[in-house]
RNA sequence: UGGGGCGUCGUCAAGCGGUAAGACACGGGACUUUGAAUCCCGCAUUCGUAGGUUCGAAUCCUACCGCCCCAGCCA
C-alpha cells in the first residue's frame, strides 16, 4: 500500500530512512518525470537468504510505497556458476514473501547483444581496448593500493585494429584468458576500479540461458548499469560492497550518454548466531553441518520457511532493522519476536507432551472418556472449540514435576495440586520409581468438582499443565532448534575454523513425543502453539503415521530464567 | 599506507542548530485456566575523543581515534 492508504488506513507510517529521502525529494523534484523504478538483481548461483529478504523489501517495498515498478532481474553474467535451478528456486522465495514482479522478469544476457554493440560504441570512441595482457599480468600491471598502475602496452591500439580483435574475440578466435576488452580510463586512479576495469572477458562456457552462443561475457561492472539503463530504472539500490564501484557505474553511463539511474548503497544485513556469507553458507552445506539449504537451521528462505517462519514474520523484521550505512549485527532475538508476535495471533493452540511421564488418576473410573472443550486461539476467538478426550492415564511434561520442589516452583509435587488445562484439578499422591530410583510414574486423584479447570470453593491453583491422553495421544517426533553458532558474531572470526563456534546442540530430536490427536491431519507446514512451549509446525517429511514437527521458535519462559537466576 | 564509507543505549535505529523518538533485549509490577499473551513503570544529563564557532551543537568547523570496504578476466 502507498503512504497514503497507509494513513487513511490508521497504519503508522512507515520509518522514513535515507534512501526513502532520496526518493521522496526526487518526485518532489519531478526528477524522471516523478517516476519511480527499483530492481532486484540477484545473481542465480545460489538460494537467497534473510539478508536478500532485506534488499528484496528494500527494493520491492520501496517501489510499492511510491506508486512505482521493481523488476526482478537476474544477473547471470557468469556462465560458470549460475543455474536455471537457482532461478526457479529465487523466484518461488521472492513469490513466497510476497512480492510480484509482474510481467518485468529480466536476465542480464537479455542484454547481451546490446551491451556488445556499447562496447563496440566505446572502442570507436577510443574508451575502450582490447588488452592481451595475461591475468598474471594484468594484476601486475594494475598497481597496489598505495601505487598507481601501469599503462597495459596495448591500451594504445587503434580503433580499427581494436574493432578486428574484439570481432575475433567474440567469434572464438582467442582461448580463455588471453584476451580482454577494458575500458580505458586512468591506471593512476585512487580508487582501483577505475584502472582500466575489464568489461569482457573469454569464456568457452555454455550459459544456462544463452547457451554456446557465446564465448564472452561482460563483467558485473560492465554489466550492471548498463541494465539498469535499459530497464529505465532510477534508484539502483545495492549493497554498500558497491559503493567503490559508483563511479565506474557513472563513468560508463556517462561514456554512453544514456538514461542515467541513481546508485545509492545501504549496509547488508548481519544477524547474530549465524553467517550470511554465501561461501560460509556453502560450506555449512557442503561438509554436512546441516542437511541441506532448506535445514531448519540454515538463515535461508527455504530454510526458514521450513523452520515455521512465515512471510509476514520477515517482512515485519525488515522492515524493524531499518535501512543505514553503517555496519550492525541485528540480534536473532528481534527475528524471533517478530514470528512470536504474529503466530501468537495466528497459531491454534494444541497440546503436546515433548518428554512424557505417565500419571495415573486413581480415583477416575477405568473405561470413562470425557471430552473436555478446549479453545483454538484465546488470542481469536474465532478460531473456535474443539474436544479433547480425558481418561484415567495421562500424560504429563517430565520437567512438570519435581519430587523435591525449589522455591517459587508451582507445579506438580508430592502432596501438591496443579490443574489440568481444560480439564480438572489433579493432586499428586504417589511417586512410582522403577529398580534404577527412576520415576516412572506419578498416581495422582483428582477433584470432580473442577470440570472445566475452577473449583466450585474459589480455591486458587496457580500452576497449570499441559497434558495428554494416554489412550488417544497420538506419537509424534519432535525436532528442536535453536542457533547454529554458540558465538554471536561468527562472522567476525575471518580465518578462524567456524566449526568450532557451532552449537552443539542446535538441533535436538524427541522421538517419543504425544501429541493430541487433532494433529493426526495436519497439512505440511501448518504452525501451531504447543501450549506453554513454543511455536511448531509440520515438517514437510511428516506423514500421518510418523508426525514430524519443527519447533520455530520457543515461548518466552519466565520460570526458566528464574530458576537460572536463583540456581 | 592511497581511496571510499561509517561511528547516537547491550543490539538495531530516529534525530537535518533549539536542548536525545521508537523497537528488541533487560529490570520491576499488574493480570492470568499457557510462569505465554496483554498492560503499566524503569532503562543514554548524553551522542568515538579533544578543541573551536554559537545565546544555544548529536547536529557546523578543525584535529585525532576506531571500525568496515577496494588491489577477481566473481557479483
Amino acid at each position: 500500500m502507498t503512504e497514503n492508504e497507509r494513513a487513511e488506513a490508521g497504519e503508522p507510517e512507515r520509518p522514513r530512512d535515507f534512501i526513502r529521502e532520496i526518493v521522496e525529494g526526487d518526485i518532489r523534484a519531478g526528477k524522471n518525470g516523478g517516476r519511480v523504478h527499483t530492481r532486484f538483481p540477484p545473481e542465480p548461483n545460489g538460494y537467497l537468504h534473510i539478508g536478500h529478504a532485506k534488499a528484496i523489501s528494500i527494493d520491492f517495498g520501496i517501489a510499492e510505497e511510491y506508486g512505482g515498478l521493481c523488476n526482478l532481474r537476474f544477473d547471470d553474467t557468469n556462465p560458470v556458476k549460475e543455474e536455471t535451478e537457482y532461478v526457479e528456486g529465487m523466484k518461488h522465495d521472492i513469490r513466497w514473501l510476497g512480492y510480484d514482479w509482474g510481467d518485468r522478469l529480466f536476465f542480464a544476457s537479455d542484454y547481451y547483444e546490446q551491451l556488445y554493440t556499447w562496447a563496440v560504441e566505446l572502442i570507436r570512441k577510443g574508451k575502450a581496448y582490447v588488452c592481451d595482457l595475461s591475468p598474471d599480468e594484468v594484476r601486475e600491471y594494475r598497481g597496489t593500493l598505495t601505487e598507481p598502475g601501469r599503462e597495459s602496452p596495448y591500451r594504445n591500439r587503434s580503433v580499427e585494429e581494436n574493432l578486428a580483435l574484439f570481432g575475433r574475440m567474440r567469434n572464438g578466435a582467442f582461448p580463455d584468458g588471453s584476451r580482454t576488452l577494458r575500458a580505458k580510463i586512468d591506471m593512476a586512479a585512487s580508487n582501483v576500479n577505475m584502472r582500466d576495469p575489464i568489461m569482457y572477458r573469454i569464456l568457452h562456457a555454455t550459459h544456462h540461458r544463452t547457451g554456446d552462443a557465446w564465448c564472452i561475457y561482460p563483467t558485473y561492472d560492465w554489466a550492471h548499469g548498463q541494465s539498469d539503463s535499459m530497464e529505465g530504472i532510477t534508484h539502483s539500490l545495492c549493497d554498500l560492497a558497491y559503493e567503490i564501484h559508483r563511479p565506474l557505474y557513472d563513468w560508463f553511463l556517462e561514456a554512453l550518454g544514456a538514461h542515467h539511474p541513481q546508485q545509492i548503497e545501504f549496509a547488508r544485513l548481519n544477524l547474530t548466531h549465524t553467517v550470511l556469507s554465501k561461501r560460509k553458507l556453502i560450506r555449512i552445506v557442503r561438509d554436512g553441518i546441516v542437511k541441506g539449504w532448506d535445514d531448519p537451521r540454515m538463515p535461508t528462505l527455504c530454510g526458514l520457511r521450513r523452520r515455521g517462519y512465515t512471510p509476514e514474520a520477515i517482512r515485519t523484521f525488515c522492515e524493524r532493522i531499518g535501512v543505514a550505512k553503517r555496519d550492525s549485527v541485528v540480534d536473532a532475538g528481534l527475528l524471533e519476536h517478530c514470528l512470536r508476535e504474529d503466530l501468537n495471533r495466528r497459531a491454534p493452540r494444541v497440546m503436546a507432551v515433548l518428554r512424557p511421564l505417565r500419571v495415573v488418576i486413581e480415583n477416575y473410573p477405568e473405561g470413562i472418556v470425557e471430552q473436555v472443550e478446549a479453545l483454538n486461539n484465546p488470542e481469536d476467538p474465532a478460531q473456535g472449540t474443539r474436544l479433547l478426550p480425558f481418561s484415567r492415564v495421562l500424560y504429563i511434561e517430565q520437567e512438570d514435576f519435581r519430587e523435591d520442589p525449589p522455591k517459587k516452583f508451582y507445579r506438580l509435587a508430592p502432596g501438591r495440586e496443579v490443574r489440568l488445562k481444560h480439564a480438572y484439578f489433579i493432586r499428586c499422591v504417589d511417586v512410582v520409581k522403577d529398580h534404577a530410583g527412576e520415576i516412572r510414574e506419578l498416581r495422582c486423584t483428582y477433584d470432580p468438582q473442577t470440570m472445566g479447570g475452577s473449583s466450585p470453593d474459589g480455591r486458587e491453583i496457580k500452576g497449570t499443565l499441559h497434558w495428554v491422553s494416554a489412550d488417544h495421544a497420538l506419537h509424534a517426533e519432535v525436532r528442536l532448534y535453536s542457533h547454529l553458532f554458540s558465538e554471536p558474531d561468527p562472522a567476525k572470526l575471518e580465518g578462524e575454523d567456524l566449526t568450532q563456534f557451532l552449537n552443539p546442540t542446535s538441533l535436538q530430536v524427541l522421538s517419543d513425543c504425544r501429541v493430541e490427536a487433532s494433529l493426526a491431519d495436519a497439512g505440511p507446514l501448518q504452525s501451531y502453539q504447543f501450549l506453554r512451549q513454543g511455536y511448531f509446525c509440520t515438517d514437510p517429511e511428516s506423514r500421518p503415521n510418523a508426525l514430524v514437527f519443527n519447533r520455530s521458535v520457543a515461548l518466552r519462559d519466565s520460570w526458566a530464567k528464574l530458576e537460572k537466576a536463583g540456581g
